[in-house]
RNA sequence: GACCUGGUAGCUCAGUUGGUAGAGCAUCUCCCUUUUAAGGAGAGGGUCCUGGGUUCGAGCCCCAGCCAGGUCA
């Protein structure tokens, strides 16, 4: 199959990073074709009276039209809502703290923009994350591998720890290997319009909200105790393994209230409103069943460090089952976007993975996901229990 | 009932020999960041319990009262 007759649909976010990475596209010589994805609408929860989504897809078609190739805008804001927006929710609901940007990756832009991409013939998709897929060849098998990107600042590997192999058999990075600076610099030397915008923040194409804000669109307020726990309380004398720290109201003193306790999360330290302290308060633990939040005094309280942590095998992902995992040593992880990658051993059972990192780890929280390496290669990812 | 200690920013407190006030925490803003958080920088905020008095001048001294905690009968 020749370059020409390859046809590639560049997922446009009216950013400088997927302006740049279809220029490139084109560059090359591939059939490209310009897609917009509107994942969110009005009437559904939202806070701001601006709709940011406008301008970015006039942005994107600008660029599309720049590059001179082909323009279309879909609206995936049902499928949005039901895989990402419910999830959000459920997940906070019962005390977890979701990565939506994880799951938007997995469920609709290497799922749902993908099948819409196959309608319109394409032969692979593309986006502008700064990360690589590299494939190796054994046994008359071909292996996708997941690397990050060579910025290692900018690198956004974490953000698609759920992808499997037919995702990235179908998938192109085209600025996977650049840096920031340099990206922007071919956006300027080509006169795209999107070379001096600010890097997009906030959940992918919803844009910046203020999450207790949003939640509370749909998730009640219930007032609930805040509860002091101790720096030497006994409970730290214990070895939980694998497990969180199990407080009961009767292990602190009531220091205040909060307004439900599904709307914070472990290490959370801005929207308690409760001052007098010496040091700040951090969350230690939520317990969203009894409604209840407890709280340490310093950032190095010990109820907010653990060094071990699980992973259920049901959520437990092989990005690429050339490697056995187990089998692997001198393996790193991360369990926050950007975090450096720690060091940590695996070991498993036949119900659950279980990690153990050599320096202890600050706020592990459920529900988010950790993403092991080995070396620059995102190998698999699961959701922390 | 008597005595003691204390009533200073939203909270906890510091305020030297009297010269119209500060720190931490909290809050807000900005920066950072395609999650949650964290982190960095900055800002706002006080009729110093009330009423008198002494003094050129009182949060600091004196008197009275109110409130909170404590001690003794």
């Amino acid at each position: 199959m020749s370059i020409s007759s390859t046809r590639v649909v560049i997922a446009l976010s009216g950013g400088v990073d997927s302006s740049v990475a279809a220029y490139l596209l084109k560059e090359k010589g591939y059939d490209v074709l310009g897609v917009f994805m509107k994942n969110w609408h009005d009437e559904s929860v939202t806070i701001s009276e601006e709709c940011p989504w406008l301008e970015d897809s006039y942005d994107a078609m600008l660029v599309a039209q720049k590059l001179n190739i082909p323009f279309k805008v879909i609206d995936l804001s049902d499928q949005y809502k039901e895989k990402i927006v419910d999830y959000m929710f459920n997940e906070y609901e019962s005390g977890n703290t979701p990565n939506p940007d994880v799951l938007c990756n997995r469920e609709i832009k290497f799922d749902v923009f993908l099948e819409t991409a196959k309608q319109l013939n394409a032969d692979f998709i593309a986006t502008g994350h700064y990360a690589r897929v590299l494939s190796i060849d054994k046994s008359n098998k071909t292996y996708f591998g997941l690397k990050s990107g060579i910025d290692v600042e900018k690198d956004q590997s974490y953000f698609l720890c759920q992808l499997n192999q037919y995702q990235l058999s179908k998938t192109l990075f085209p600025i996977g290997n650049l840096k920031k600076d340099d990206v922007r610099e071919i956006a300027k030397k080509q006169g795209l319009i999107t070379a001096e915008k600010k890097d997009s923040q906030g959940l992918c194409f919803i844009g910046k909200v203020k999450l207790p804000d949003f939640l509370q669109q749909k998730l009640v307020r219930k007032k609930g105790n805040v509860i002091l726990i101790s720096r030497d309380n006994d409970m730290y004398k214990k070895d939980f393994g694998y497990d969180d720290y199990a407080y009961q109201k009767q292990d602190g003193k009531i220091i205040g209230n909060h307004i439900g306790s599904h709307f914070f999360t472990i290490g959370q330290r801005k929207g308690l409103s409760i001052g007098g302290m010496k040091e700040p308060l951090f969350i230690l633990a939520t317990d969203t069943i009894n409604n209840l939040i407890y709280v340490g005094e310093g950032s190095d309280h010990p109820g907010l460090y653990r060094k071990s942590l699980k992973v259920y095998a049901d959520n437990f992902h092989v990005v690429n089952p050339y490697y056995n995992i187990l089998n692997l040593n001198k393996l790193k992880a991360r369990i926050r976007y950007r975090q450096a990658l720690q060091e940590v051993s695996i070991s498993a059972d036949k119900d659950c993975f279980y990690f153990d990192f050599t320096k202890k780890q600050k706020a592990i929280a459920r529900g988010q996901f950790i993403s092991i390496y080995k070396g620059d290669e995102l190998i698999a990812s699961g959701v922390i229990d």
